[in-house]
RNA sequence: GUGGAUGUAGCUCAGGGGUUAGAGCACUGGAUUGUGGUUCCAGGGGUCGUGGGUUCAAUUCCCAUCUUCCACCCCA
């Protein structure tokens, strides 16, 4: 037996009806991204290795695909190196390039890269795959979709509320019932800074994220664990245990902060964006959650993500302010904010849903049942007519038994078959069969289009 | 990186230390030579993941390894 062909991990093969379901999700964002005046771009697969690394902390280093360099990737290497067995090392001199990771890193370097053409405030949307060597699981692919939107240059807060807003009209017109959670880096790094931990922030937050897991007491062990002081983490307390309205926490924790200058700033950027949302209808339900802290080193300000409220799988859409990510590239000054749709995601919860349209189907409307030389050629120009009329329209291309055609269309969910015989041709006419009624009549050929558009 | 499951026909999966390993779906032909879906009959298609061990005998039991899936970590 031949050797059984399968695709890597984590990458899947999309078939007619995926596809077609797939394609009205890209659909559904890209008019919306389009309606708030976004224009798409696109980066290539590959970037310089030097662009990605270190743009998604050291684990995002461990999940970048690298690319061999052509030719003879190891003849630049020098044989002692080889011998030391040391990868990390070894992967700078073999591979150059990487898989992109995702899609605003990318984005940076184009921004950088063509400063001089683009307008600013910049509005791009780009919807492409990324890569991320990941273990493989629920929800969790090694190629997976991002929809992007990002507004470059400019501080405005009425772009975190068009994001929010963007979310909003994407869901609600796929269906998707969703909670929108918004926290700020700075109002993190207030906390951080109250209890006498700045530095170790990231510890602080990576901990309270899993607060809704694992529960406070959890946290705080592991907060302890990671060397924060008994007192900080007292002092945290009255944050972990948030109630009330979104204006309510705030108040709360602006009480806790309020000595701390960036803290105050962020929750002063938290009630700008929540009293613009009051002019405007949300649908979904937006939630200040502070244990939402987003693993990407380069937020600084707003951070969003969205989870669904049926379905669980993580988030499906995320993002952020970042006030300098395009500084690493040698353009400083630059705040952007964006968020990125995760289509795959999306794509299963909304088949766990059953929220996709029956009718997204791609096959044809009709379909010519092949009977032989003659009757091909009585059909062509009756097929060529029904296309330029714009309808889905197929002829069988084999003389094959009858039987075999008619299951053909019936497999294939094409709704009507024409039967052009000896008959029908010597009265210029065709036969239409309706195959779920399996109702006949026979038609001249110019009436086809109009009842085939009924 | 850690842990748990998994691997038998193209696909989904049963089974079992002993002659020739099964089913459904799919495919091919027939019942039905211009009428599909339902039904019936027949047919093709297998290194039982790979390597080793125990045994008179292993696809079955044991070990290792790989694969895929699930969980942790992290993320869309």
């Amino acid at each position: 037996m031949a050797q059984k062909p399968t695709i890597p991990k984590g990458t899947r093969d999309f078939s007619p009806i995926e596809m077609a379901r797939r394609n009205f999700i890209f659909d559904t964002i890209k008019d919306v991204f389009q309606i708030y005046g976004f224009q798409q771009i696109e980066t290539p697969a590959m970037e310089n290795l030097t662009t990605l690394m270190g743009k998604y902390g050291e684990e995002g280093d461990k999940l970048l695909f690298k690319i061999l360099n052509s030719g003879d990737f190891l003849s630049m290497v020098d044989p002692s190196e080889l011998n030391q067995f040391n990868s990390s090392r070894l992967t700078t001199k073999i591979a150059e390039k990487g898989l992109r990771y995702d899609l605003t890193v990318p984005f940076a370097r184009y921004v950088v890269q063509n400063q001089n053409d683009i307008v600013f405030p910049f509005r791009r949307y780009q919807i492409q795959p990324v890569w991320r060597a990941d273990r493989p699981q629920k929800g969790r692919y090694r190629e997976f979709y991002q929809c992007d939107v990002d507004i470059i240059g400019s501080c405005s807060l009425l772009n975190e509320v068009e994001l929010i807003q963007i979310i909003d009209n994407i869901y609600k017109n796929l269906g998707v019932r969703v909670t929108i959670k918004i926290n700020n880096r700075k109002i993190l790094a207030g906390i951080a800074e109250t209890i006498g931990e700045l530095d170790r922030i990231v510890d602080i937050t990576v901990a309270i994220d899993k607060l809704d897991k694992i529960g406070i007491l959890k946290v705080n062990e592991e907060l302890n664990l990671k060397g924060v002081s008994a007192e900080a983490i007292r002092k945290l307390q009255p944050i972990l245990s948030l109630t009330g309205s979104n204006i309510e926490k705030l108040d709360q924790i602006e009480q806790v902060i309020k000595d701390s200058e960036t803290g105050v700033k962020g929750i002063a950027e938290m009630r700008t964006i929540f009293n613009y949302l009051t002019l405007i209808d949300i649908e979904s339900e937006i939630e200040l959650d502070l244990t939402l802290a987003r693993g990407l080193n380069y937020y600084t300000g707003a951070i969003f993500e969205v989870k669904s409220r049926h379905v669980e799988i993580g988030s499906i859409t995320g993002g952020g302010r970042y006030d300098d990510l395009t500084g690493i590239f040698g353009m400083s000054g630059v705040s952007g904010v964006g968020i990125s749709f995760g289509a795959d995601r999306i794509y299963d919860v909304m088949l766990q849903l059953d929220l996709f349209p029956k009718n997204t189907t791609s096959a044809a409307s009709i379909l010519f049942i092949n009977f032989g030389d003659k009757e091909e050629k009585y059909c062509l120009p009756i097929v060529a007519d029904l296309r330029a009329k714009g309808i889905r329209t197929e002829i069988y291309p084999d003389q094959d038994k009858m039987k075999k055609q008619m299951n053909y269309a019936n497999r294939k969910g094409i709704k009507f078959v024409a039967l052009a015989g000896e008959s029908e041709i010597s009265q210029g006419m065709i036969t239409l069969k309706n195959m779920d009624t399996g109702e006949q009549m026979l038609l001249k050929p110019d009436q086809l289009s109009s009842v085939l558009k009924e």
